[in-house]
RNA sequence: GACUUGUUAGCUCAGCUGGCAGAGCACAUCCCUUUUAAGGAUGGGGUCCUGGGUUCGAACCCCAGACAAGUCACCA
């Protein structure tokens, strides 16, 4: 690959150069012994019981202020940043000052990883830092870090802000934006809250395929791929409550999974294309038992990772103190538009929403219009997490219906911030219901509804040897994560956000392709046969060849035999 | 998928009505032994996202494209 470096990046491999040349290996092998993180240091430096008189710390240099035969310079670890001291005498003992003078001031960068061993003690203006007395090259690094400073009030000047450089260089972010960090901490916090909250209560962690050769459990566009061995389609999993439920007939009493879904849909700030969902299933509960579960669980995640139940997220106070309230979707449409919609058919539906200004089309069902209703009408309204209960049976495959009104099923949303973050059903657990309702699905299908659920035979004959009563939820991991760390992009919670591949940098002409492509076969050539070979008239010839050495994919040779051609 | 905005030095960003490509930080050289975003002096660094067009002349105007962000549509 042929890259251009900048004067910074030539430097630094001048620097790395320069090491080696004075017998510094700049990437050793050997283990480095850290016995001491700068968030200890800075926060118990006048604790008697610490004793920090002989530290040794390894991490990454964030800055430097030379003076001379002194410097200050900022040393980040995992826990933190802290300031260290080199003083020229201090690391040079002898006569030899070269450690100081060139390998400290000269060969060493900002975002160089070093270790030191030194003592703790405080500057006159009062900074807990620590005295170096021995320095130790652990890592050169090659690419300037964007340098972000902050002043006194904590401002942040020349922040590394471009959200696209950011996620597609996350290491970069991490090292430079501690806030970020501090995110991607939270969000594992979370997981591990909701893990010990299950297993507590005897719940069992279960693996599930993400490979499937149909892929069910959520009305939603999956990914296909193909398995060569099986000559089969395969698709990526768009939920996994189907392979819960069947480990629920096998036995188990309550089974969990946290789950990287796959869907084939758009992306924007709140949907990537795989995201992660927990889903739970717990026999011989119902909804109402699942709606005290969750809300006790999201209570201790809240305690848990913020250390309280009420969450600041833009600007609104979301309280995660159980209980919820629990508002029946009809109820809901009838608070907020005045219609009472139980009982209507699909036309008088239909009409419903245009009256309100709602944009609907003949393909939508009883289901899809109620939907549409509440997502436009109503779901904004619930800030403080409320469950939605009693959606339409249309819109609920899977789930049982309701025990008082069979047009109901027994089923809840969870809805904060006006988005859905949980949604949970006492399970359908009668086959010949199920089966019906898959057959309702496929009709959706063939009127157009690209979402509606795929038929799972195999899944139907679980049902058939009996699955208990049961009742399971799932949870959007990313969201729950985005409202107790306060941000609004998916992009934000997640490590490494899908994006666009970058580009390759550079994009041969036909003459160079033709030149490269015979140099390929035979790595080092003479030059007039590799001309020859080519073809090429003896312009486009010298295009080709400069072009390709410019791009520093080929090197032009002369020695005393002639002219060679080396592929690089 | 639609619309809007953006893309200039390693980073953050200026760049007026089309007229020599700019600043701060970073970097280099020299001086400096407890500094705090931050010592002083001097200096180097550019595919102005890409390709066309208009023009005597384009970072700037026009067309097409790439990538990203935001809003909407769809979804969790």
């Amino acid at each position: 690959m042929s890259r251009v470096l900048s004067e910074q990046e030539q430097l630094r491999r001048k620097a790395l150069a320069d090491l080696r040349e004075k017998g510094i290996e700049p990437y050793p092998a050997a283990m480095f012994h850290v016995d001491t993180m700068a968030k200890d240091v800075k926060q118990n430096y006048n604790d008697e019981q610490k004793n920090f008189s002989e530290v040794v710390m390894a991490g990454r240099l964030m800055s430097r202020r030379i003076m001379g035969k002194a410097a200050f310079a900022e040393l980040q670890d995992a826990s933190g940043k802290i300031q260290i001291y080199i003083n020229r005498d201090e690391i040079c003992k002898g006569e030899d000052k070269s450690l100081y003078n060139d390998v400290f001031k000269k060969h060493l960068d900002i975002g160089d990883i070093i270790g030191i061993k030194g003592n703790a003690f405080k500057t006159q203006v009062g900074e807990t830092s620590i005295n170096v007395k021995e320095l130790t090259v652990l890592t050169k690094s090659l690419k300037p870090l964007p340098i972000v400073k902050t002043d006194k009030e904590g401002k942040a000047h020349d922040a590394f802000t471009d959200p696209e450089q950011r996620y597609r260089r996350r290491y970069v972010d991490l090292i430079v934006n501690p806030q970020v960090k501090e995110t991607f901490i939270k969000r594992t916090k979370v997981i591990n809250s909701m893990r010990q909250f299950f297993n507590e209560r005897g719940y069992l962690e279960v693996e599930t395929p993400i490979l499937q050769p149909i892929p069910g459990g959520a009305a939603a566009r999956p990914f296909i791929t193909h398995h060569n061995a099986l000559n089969t389609e395969l698709y990526l999993r768009v939920a996994n409550e189907l392979y819960l439920k069947r480990l629920i007939v096998g036995g188990f009493d309550g089974v969990y999974e946290f789950a990287k879904d796959f869907r084939n849909e758009g992306m924007d700030r709140t949907h990537n294309p795989e995201f992660t969902v927990l889903e739970i299933y717990v026999a011989y509960k119902d909804y109402n038992w699942m709606m005290d579960f969750t809300e006790q669980m999201l209570e201790k995640v809240a305690k848990d990772v913020v250390g309280k139940t009420n969450v600041e997220f833009q600007g609104k106070e979301i309280n995660f103190k159980a209980p919820f309230a629990r508002v029946p979707i009809l109820e809901a449409i009838k608070n907020h538009t005045g219609v009472e919609v139980s009982g209507m058919n699909e036309s008088e539906l239909r009409e419903t929403c245009k009256k309100l200004g709602l944009e609907v089309d003949e393909t939508m069902g009883k289901a899809k219009l109620i939907d549409e209703l509440f997502g436009e009408l109503c779901e904004k309204h619930y800030v403080q997490p409320t469950f939605i209960i009693d959606y339409p049976v249309e819109m609920s495959p899977l789930c049982k219906k309701h025990r008082d009104n069979p047009e109901l099923t027994e089923r809840f949303e969870l809805m904060i911030n006006g988005k859905e973050v949980a949604n949970a059903y006492t399970e359908l657990n009668d086959p010949i219901d199920q089966l019906e309702r898959f057959q309702e699905q496929l009709k959706l299908s063939e009127k157009g509804d690209d979402e509606a659920m795929f038929i799972d035979l195999d899944f139907v004959r679980a049902l058939e040897y009996g699955m208990p009563p049961t009742s399971g939820m799932g949870i959007g991991i990313d969201r729950l994560v985005m409202f107790l760390t306060n941000n609004t992009s998916i992009q934000e919670v997640l490590f490494f956000p899908q994006m666009r591949p970058e580009r390759k940098a550079v994009e041969l002409s036909e003459a160079e392709k033709a030149i490269l492509e015979i140099l390929k076969r035979e790595k080092s050539m003479e030059l007039n046969t590799l001309k020859e070979q080519s073809g090429l008239s003896n312009k486009q010839w010298d295009k080709g060849i400069k072009g390709l050495t410019k791009h520093s994919l080929v090197k032009v040779n002369k020695s005393d035999e002639g002219l060679k051609v080396d592929l690089l």
